[in-house]
DNA sequence: CCGGCAATCACATAAAGGTGTGAGGGGGGC
DNA sequence: GCCCCCCTCACACCTTTATGTGATTGCCGG
């Protein structure tokens, strides 16, 4: 290939960083541009190696890797970065992705899977750990959540909520589902009391927040 | 370790199939309860077999892997599935995800890879491509999408439309931002006026869609 | 300096929404 | 049969929204 993979390691614990140090220099293909134990001169280490790869520790002392996170995007949009830490609980795993992580490995990877790692995310991957993957993967599927309220709401009132939820009026609610107005005015009543809201407002941000959503409507 | 993972395959591809079931069956921990080239006896099969891992190919003669998937999860919910495809284009992707899939590999991934997953999955993992991963994350970084209104609409406008977003009245906002509420009814005229709506629900539910979803509020 | 726009406020009117009260018919459970 | 819930409808009354028409102040740029 063209050029090497421009690497710079960031993580805190001495021999850990020099075992994977000493593999990614070993690597070819890959050139590792510095390895260091925290992120406090992370802007001007940024410049001087422009890398195309960070191996990042999310438990460094002093800034964070979740809070370096952040300002290498918005310095290096085009910067890999692969979060590395012993946790992976959902908070940091959502943190680190929403703020534009490339890969997420726990430490328990084995070394030659780091490496691989680092080729994955330069080619366009995203390495990660399989239980992460599975944090992921379960915020897709349907939240089986409980409808708290899908039982308590009778289907007549349920159709009246999908109304309220697609930015009908009384009027047009009463019209499509051919009944009076004043018997759409009772159901929305009824829907206000089992949904605790007294407002049309109210029962409609309650209703997608509880999953109702399926606003595709029109 | 207890039992067995009880392994399902389904795999058009004879070499294939025949390839991934000799490596399953020669592997300790598995036990390969079936290999077939089509799902059209899929609910007979699941049910003689109950199996704990399914191997699932996108790409078969008659139903496709796609669409046995939601009959799967609707029968056994707890029966971990595996995509296995040559494609890894969105749709399929997000459409195996939303019907539940538990792990996506591209066909290239290599054999050894396959059997590590099968185990991943039955502890709880995700396995998959890193290609396919990054495209799962991408959908939760990409949401800075371009806010058609957030050009037009003037700050104290947004401000008002927050207010809106999280259920307030007109009085409520009014207090919030230490206005009359006459400025209220003026801006909220203004915001309708660009946002081309008439009405306090359409204008949340426009905001909704068009990505102003900050709707933690509270 | 002037025009344009954002932000503020006012008054007025009509439409839509929220609430109290009552009531008749149908179906299911006990 | 009686009770309860769902669905239907009606009328009344008050609050909130939607819209029309102005007006004042302050900032920015030509």
């Amino acid at each position: 290939m063209e050029n090497k993979v421009r690497v710079l390691l960031y993580e805190d614990n001495r021999d850990l960083r020099e075992g994977i140090a000493f593999l990614l220099q070993a690597t070819p293909g890959i050139e590792l541009a510095g390895a260091f134990p925290h992120v406090n001169n992370l802007k001007s280490e940024l410049h001087a190696h422009m890398p195309d790869v960070i191996l990042l520790d999310i438990n460094m002392p002093g800034m964070s890797g979740l809070e370096a996170l952040p300002i290498i995007k918005s310095l290096y949009p085009k910067t890999q970065v692969i979060m590395q830490t012993v946790f992976d609980d959902d908070e940091r795993v959502f943190q680190a992705i929403r703020s534009g992580a490339s890969g997420y490995l726990l430490k328990n990877t084995p070394p030659a899977e780091i490496v691989q790692a680092v080729f994955d995310v330069y080619r366009g991957g995203s390495p990660m750990t399989s239980s992460v993957a599975r944090k992921v993967l379960q915020f897709f599927q349907q939240p089986p959540k409980t409808h708290p309220a899908g039982h308590l709401l009778s289907s007549r009132e349920q159709d009246i909520l999908k109304g309220l939820m697609k930015g009908y009026s009384y009027k047009l609610i009463a019209d499509e589902l051919h009944i009076s107005i004043d018997t759409v005015r009772t159901h929305i009543r009824n829907v206000y009391d089992k949904l605790q809201v007294n407002s049309k407002t109210e029962a409609i941000l309650k209703a997608m927040k509880e999953g109702w959503i399926s606003n595709s409507g029109q």
